[in-house]
DNA sequence: TTGTGGCCCGACCGAACGGTCGGTTAAGAT
DNA sequence: ATCTTAACCGACCGTTCGGTCGGGCCACAA
């Protein structure tokens, strides 16, 4: 039936095209606010070509929340495993997690879409419950990663689950924060230094919080 | 929840009713993804007289967002004034910012998605630049409290304005997490000590990060 | 008594929504 | 030469969208 994911490489076109054009309009104005006819319309084709690589408006938006976890976890994935004191293991997810959001100035939007709008979604659609099951899988990650440094006493006895909630803000919502995060900030929030200086400001606050006693440790990347 | 207004005569007026409930609505699912229809016999009218009382969808949506902002300002305000030194008013404006999240679980959600939808609400409406004009003023006092803190040689040298990002992160963020964040911190967000633990730990965090002790803890390299 | 104004309603509008249907190409495979 | 199949399309479907319109009801002022 549905062989969805057996063509590889040789595809340069429009399922990508559908796939490209969506993930931006999705990040932008959500689930809801966009209709299939503009995305065909911006993908080159008509609607009922577009339902003819997408089942349903469901789909489309579920094959884009896969795309972003793919990157995501190709990101993150190499970052958690590894060798290492528990904080620099730390600071190599949160590289690779920013990393991941910088990539694409959509991937933090519809990551944070994801993470806090109860989805209109199927909550039957097998991709959906995939999905769930990736997440899970990363924030599991995550969290034995601080509970080692805590029981290691390397950390402060923080609870591990709170700490992830603020890295996620401290990381999603910082690069989805649009307008808003430029008018803040006053760079572009996605040019390669603003990355870095990102970077360095999460793992220092991180790493000592607002203290002056913490020392000055620049730790290059 | 009728707030203020209960105080006053016997009428639950149906404009706050509208009010009411499409602020629940508007949190959960967004300004696009619900209709007025819905927010009308939700409220217990007809759609004529929902539009007898708010101009159209835009103008409702706005004095949602705009009660909204009247309670963060009620919360912030006097946390923000006031003696102390700068670690101690950051913490209590931190305190008074997690307050006004958990006043409703409504409030963060509406919060998160005015600061990262690029809305389709129209530029030009007055009540739109209004509450620019104030969440702007809010920012403003929070960057004048982590400045002179950092002046005064109090904090270390952070860029106030990433030191913001996080701490909207870790707390609008984390609040608006709905499912996910029940799921990941196992209890109910907003029950009382729920609220306190995040107080907390954000402060905690803050205050010193993961490191253990709050002082030394070179990292080399 | 006769407004008058706040509040409410059913009926209706054009546009947009997600989705279906039948049919037309063009490229391979048999 | 025929059959299959992926890709594409225009036309159409029923529903819902935000919004309008004309009028009904009722408390209260003149």
């Amino acid at each position: 039936m549905d062989s969805a994911a057996s063509l590889e490489s040789a595809t340069p076109s429009s399922r990508d095209k559908i796939l490209d054009v969506a993930e931006e309009r999705f990040a932008r104005r959500g689930y809801a606010g966009v209709g299939v006819r503009e995305l065909a319309e911006a993908a080159g084709l008509s609607k009922s070509s577009l339902f003819h690589h997408f089942r349903s408006k469901d789909v489309l938006y579920l094959a884009v929340l896969d795309r972003i976890f793919d990157r995501i976890e190709r990101h993150i994935g190499p970052a958690l495993s590894g060798a290492g004191s528990s904080l620099e293991r730390v600071e190599r997810a949160i590289d690779g997690l920013i990393d991941a959001m910088a990539e694409h100035p959509t991937t933090p939007r519809l990551v944070l879409r994801s993470l806090f709008e109860d989805d209109d979604l199927p909550e039957d659609e097998p991709a959906n419950e995939m999905i769930s099951k990736r997440l899970d899988a990363l924030i599991e990650g995550f969290s034995e990663l601080l509970t080692r440094g805590i029981e290691s006493g390397e950390f402060r006895p923080v609870e591990p689950r709170h700490a992830i909630q603020t890295l996620i803000g401290a990381t999603v919502f910082h690069f989805a924060s649009g307008e808003f995060g430029e008018a803040l900030i006053g760079t572009p929030l996605f040019a390669a230094d603003a990355v870095a200086e990102r970077k360095r400001e999460v793992k220092s606050l991180i790493h000592s919080g607002l203290n002056r006693s913490g020392s000055a440790q620049e730790t290059p990347r």
